[in-house]
DNA sequence: TCACATATATGACGGTCATCATGTATGGCC
DNA sequence: GGCCATACATGATGACCGTCATATATGTGA
């Protein structure tokens, strides 16, 4: 069936946003392109029509989530007090325990490592955009981004919910007081 | 064959420790259990002999790894100074680029946070022993550390290398002020 | 000394998954 | 209106890998 064009770049875009949504869940290696193509609506044979590879997905997804990203910390006020409410938001319960509407750094970092040129081109294309996107200058923009992330990483990966808090506490006091 | 107890154990401890390398350069999903029992002069064979699975490895290599870590903060003294120069050293080229004798939580936090609940557990562990061998107050050393993984797995995690440097520059300076 | 427990090697098994092959239906173009 | 490109579904394929089965050899404890 040869559909119409615009219906097929609809479906494009809603692959790339579930995956985007998954990987950021569960990271790229447990995430299957058929589950993928699944929560988009359609079946695993058709993903070949959209991407060459899941590769392709992966730097697809890392853009669209770090696009994201970046249309956030935008989003809030260039002030002192805009800082502090992004900080705060970020270094939430809430977002260390959403991660697949989360921010794509603390999910997928890692993955990007070891990952294609391409795809840490891409990874490293949204951090620029994030980095001016933010009021403050680029070595302490750096330096709160770090923060912000390291935090929410160490949060999530310890067991005891007492101690997350605590880290995300911690991170949220110390950056507030810059 | 029955071996001596005495070999048995250390060949115990030599999976151990090429898995955490291993893990910690490509990731838990990246490493194959034969790649491991190989690196630890063994055939796949053997492994079931020392560990019910590979989850139970990955949580023996956590501790492994977490415990050199807080050796490595505590064999730093307590001053500032010596506060600087293990900032200094987290932060620099050569950490970045050699993972596999690198920081256990900068190369596998993200992996963690998906894992059971017992490696968490030894994740968390091996935190609460690095926080408490530091000498600075228990939120700042929270902030420090978080900021401090943060930036090596950002600069991992980008594609040019000048940029990559420059977040450790950044990183390094902002946290020296402290 | 001798039976037994066990650490090891070789090889097999079963499941998973990315990718590809094939068939098909249909919208756009001539 | 008919031809063709193509987006899709179904199903196959081949590789990989965690785990297990089996055989073997040898310290160790009685």
């Amino acid at each position: 069936m040869r559909y119409p064009a615009e219906e097929t770049a609809a479906k494009h875009e809603r692959i790339v946003k579930e995956a985007s949504r998954l990987f950021r869940e569960r990271g790229f290696e447990n995430v299957t392109v058929s589950e993928i193509m699944k929560a988009a609506g359609l079946t695993h044979g058709a993903f070949y029509a959209h991407f060459n590879s899941k590769e392709d997905l992966q730097e697809a997804a890392v853009a669209y989530g770090q696009a994201i990203s970046a249309g956030r910390v935008r989003s809030h006020g260039a002030t002192k007090k805009g800082l502090k409410a992004f900080a705060a938001r970020y270094l939430s319960a809430r977002h260390r325990d959403n991660p697949g509407d989360g921010c794509t750094m603390v999910s997928l970092a890692q993955e990007v490592a070891h990952s294609t040129p391409e795809i840490k081109a891409a990874f490293e294309q949204g951090l620029e955009e994030i980095l001016s996107a933010n009021s403050v200058d680029r070595k302490e923009a750096i330096f709160q981004t770090a923060a912000l992330l390291g935090g929410v990483v160490l949060a999530r990966a310890v067991k005891d919910p007492r101690f997350s808090d605590e880290i995300l506490e911690s991170v949220r006091q110390k950056i507030s007081q810059r």
